[in-house]
RNA sequence: GAUCCAGUAGCUCAGCAGGUAGAGCACAUCCCUUUUAAGGAUGGGGUCCAGGGUUCGAAUCCCUGCUGGAUCACCA
C-alpha cells in the first residue's frame, strides 16, 4: 500500500507504530496476557467497603483519553463493556524514566489500542469505579482511527449510524455501538433457547447436506454450482426438509437441523441470500400437536430472553402468552375480506380478486390467488401471534391432505407482526399421493412457474420404503431473531448481510 | 424491476439566488495530578462519489453512471 493512499491520521499511527518498535516496546507482542477479571465483573461486585480488587489486570481497546499533565483517566473496552482507568505518571514510570508515560502513554497510544493493564480498584470523587494502573502493556497497536462514539445522559453523539458503513464494517460497528453486540447475544441466546426444548424433548440434532443434487423442500430459485470431479452440477439447499424426512423413514423420531439455506431471489429488509431456518420433523405427531409445541417454543424463548412473554417490537408489544389464537384461512379471509370463499373455483376467485382491487395475473393458480387475497386483506392485520390454519392443496405440495377436507391441508404458519414466522405441516407420508403432487408441480413448471419444485426420485422411493406419520415445522430463525430483538430488517441481525462487493480501487486499498 | 431520497475531513453534519469549502469530535503542538461529551490555546487535514455538460467560473444547476437507504412490485 502506498503511503500517499493513506489520511493524515493514518500515516500518524504508522509513525507511532515505528516509534514504539524505536523504543523497544513490541506492538504485537506474541505472550499472552493474564486477564484475570472483566470489567463487568468490577463494574458489578466492587464495593468500597470490601476492599476488593485491588490487584487485577485487565485487556481491552483504549476508548478514550482524558489527559491532565502528570495524570490521566482513559477507558477500557473489553468483552463486557468499559471501565474507567486511571494513569498517573509516577505510577507507571517508578523510576527516574517517564518516557512510559510521557511518549508511549500520552502520545503514541491511541482510540482503538489493545492495551492490558494491572492496579487497583477504587472510587473517583466524582463516584466512578475506575481501576487505577500500576502497570501498562501495548497488546495490539491499531493503524486506523476509529470513529470516537461519545454519551453522556443518554444522549449519543457522532453515533456511526450510516447502514453501508456499518454492514461492511461490522467489526467496526460492534467496537463503537454497544447494542450491536446485545443484538447479537440476543441471537444466540435465542437459539441456545430453542435448541435446549428441542434436546429436552430428546429429539437429534443433525446435520444434512448443502450441496444438493435436487433442490427440494419448497419453492425459490437456487443457486447452482459445479463439482468438478463428478462433472455434475449441483445446488445450494433451499430447504432441508426432504432429508430430514428421509431420516424419519430410517428411525429417528424426532430430528432438527438449524440450517443455512440459500436463495437466488430479491435482497431487502426482509430477504437475504443466505438466511437461517429450523426444521424440525418429530414422528407420530400431527399439526396439531405441533401448534402446542410451537407455542411452548415460542413462550420459552420470550421468557428466556426477556424475563416475560410482552415483547416490544417497534411501537408494538407482542405477547407470547399461550395458548396464541388459532383460525383457518378460510374464516381469517371471512372475516378479515368478508369473503366466502369455501367451494369457490379458479374464476371466481379471480372476480374476487378484482372486486378487492388486488392485482393477479394469468399464470396464479387456485392456490396464489387465495394466497394474495390472504396476503393483501388479512395478513396486514396480524400482530399478535396467530395460527393460520387450513391451506389449499395447491399450495402446498409436501403436506398430507386435510383429515376432513380433500381441498385442503393440515398446515399451519404462525404469523407475528404480519410476517410469516413458522411453517408447519402433517407430512405427506403417502407415497402415490406425494407423486401426483409432483407432477402437478411439473405441469406448473412447464406452464412457465419457474419456481414449480423438482421431483425428487430418490424421496419418493424413501417414502415408498414406508414413514411414519409425522409433524414437521420450519422457523425463519433471522425474522424471529427480528422479533426478539426488536430490529428492523434481517440486516441487522445478520454479522454479515449480503451486499454488493465493493469497487475494485477500494478492494485494492484494501490489500 | 419501478419511484423517491442521499453521498462534503477519520466520525456526525452544515454549506446549494453558482464565485473552487466550514463546525463539533478525532488528529498534531503546548498548559493542566480525580476528570468524564474534561477544559484552554494554537495548528494540520478534503479529486465536496465518479464521468460528462451548461457557465468566465460548479460541492451547488443539468445528464449519465456507481453505491447505499426508503416505499412499492416480486418472493418466503
Amino acid at each position: 500500500m502506498d503511503s500517499i493512499d493513506l489520511s493524515e491520521q493514518e500515516v500518524i499511527r504508522r509513525q507511532a507504530l515505528n516509534e514504539i518498535r524505536r523504543l523497544g516496546i513490541d506492538p504485537y507482542p506474541a505472550e499472552l496476557f493474564p486477564v484475570s477479571v472483566s470489567t463487568e465483573e468490577i463494574k458489578r461486585n466492587y464495593s468500597e467497603e470490601a476492599k476488593n480488587y485491588q490487584d487485577v489486570s485487565i485487556a481491552g481497546r483504549l476508548m478514550g483519553k482524558r489527559i491532565m499533565g502528570s495524570a490521566s483517566f482513559a477507558e477500557i473496552q473489553d468483552g463486557k463493556g468499559r471501565i474507567q482507568i486511571y494513569v498517573k505518571r509516577d505510577d507507571i514510570c517508578p523510576d527516574d524514566d517517564p518516557t512510559l508515560y510521557n511518549t508511549v502513554f500520552k502520545k503514541l497510544l491511541d482510540i482503538g489500542d489493545f492495551i492490558g493493564v494491572r492496579g487497583f480498584v477504587f472510587i473517583t470523587k466524582m463516584g466512578e469505579i475506575t481501576l487505577h494502573v500500576k502497570e501498562m502493556k501495548l497488546l495490539s497497536k491499531s493503524l486506523r482511527p476509529l470513529p470516537v462514539v461519545k454519551e453522556k445522559d443518554g444522549t449519543v453523539y457522532d453515533a456511526v449510524k450510516d447502514p453501508e458503513f456499518r454492514y461492511r464494517r461490522r467489526y467496526v460497528d460492534l467496537v463503537v455501538n454497544p447494542g450491536v453486540r446485545n443484538i447479537f447475544i440476543k441471537r444466540t441466546r435465542m437459539i441456545d433457547s430453542l435448541r435446549n426444548l428441542f434436546n429436552s424433548y430428546g429429539y437429534l440434532e443433525v446435520e444434512t447436506p448443502v450441496l444438493q443434487p435436487i433442490p427440494g423442500g419448497a419453492a425459490a430459485l437456487p443457486f447452482v454450482t459445479h463439482h468438478n470431479t463428478l462433472d455434475t452440477p449441483l445446488y445450494l439447499r433451499i430447504a432441508n426438509e426432504l432429508y430430514l424426512k428421509r431420516l424419519i423413514v430410517g428411525g429417528f423420531e424426532g430430528v432438527y437441523e438449524f440450517s443455512k439455506d440459500f436463495r437466488n431471489e430479491g435482497m431487502d429488509r426482509m430477504h437475504n441470500p443466505e438466511f437461517t431456518v429450523l426444521e424440525i420433523y418429530v414422528a407420530y405427531k400431527d399439526y396439531l400437536w405441533m401448534m402446542d409445541f410451537v407455542e411452548e417454543m415460542m413462550e420459552k424463548a420470550a421468557t428466556d430472553l426477556h424475563g416475560t412473554t410482552q415483547i416490544p417490537y417497534g411501537d408494538q408489544l407482542i405477547n407470547f402468552e399461550r395458548p396464541f389464537r388459532r383460525i383457518t384461512m378460510t374464516d381469517a379471509i371471512r372475516e378479515y375480506a368478508g369473503v366466502d370463499i369455501t367451494g369457490m373455483d379458479e374464476d371466481r376467485l379471480r372476480g374476487v380478486c378484482r372486486k378487492l382491487d388486488i392485482l393477479i395475473d394469468k399464470t396464479m393458480g387456485k392456490g396464489k390467488l387465495i394466497d394474495r387475497i390472504f396476503g393483501e386483506k388479512v395478513e396486514p392485520n396480524l400482530i399478535q401471534p396467530v395460527f393460520i390454519m387450513d391451506y389449499p392443496v395447491s399450495m402446498s405440495p409436501l403436506c398430507k391432505k386435510h383429515r376432513k377436507d380433500p381441498e385442503l391441508t393440515e398446515r399451519f404458519e404462525l404469523i407475528v407482526n404480519a410476517k410469516e414466522i413458522c411453517n408447519a405441516y402433517t407430512e405427506l407420508n403417502d407415497p402415490v399421493d406425494q407423486r401426483e403432487r409432483f407432477q402437478e408441480q411439473l405441469k406448473l413448471s412447464e406452464k412457465g412457474d419457474d419456481e414449480a419444485m423438482y421431483i425428487d426420485q430418490d424421496f419418493l422411493r424413501a417414502l415408498e420404503y414406508g414413514m411414519p406419520p409425522a409433524a414437521g415445522l420450519g422457523v425463519g430463525i433471522d425474522r424471529l431473531a427480528m422479533i426478539m430483538t426488536n430490529q428492523p430488517g434481517i440486516q441487522d441481525v445478520l454479522f454479515f448481510p449480503q451486499m454488493r462487493p465493493e469497487k475494485p480501487t477500494e478492494a485494492e486499498d484494501l490489500m
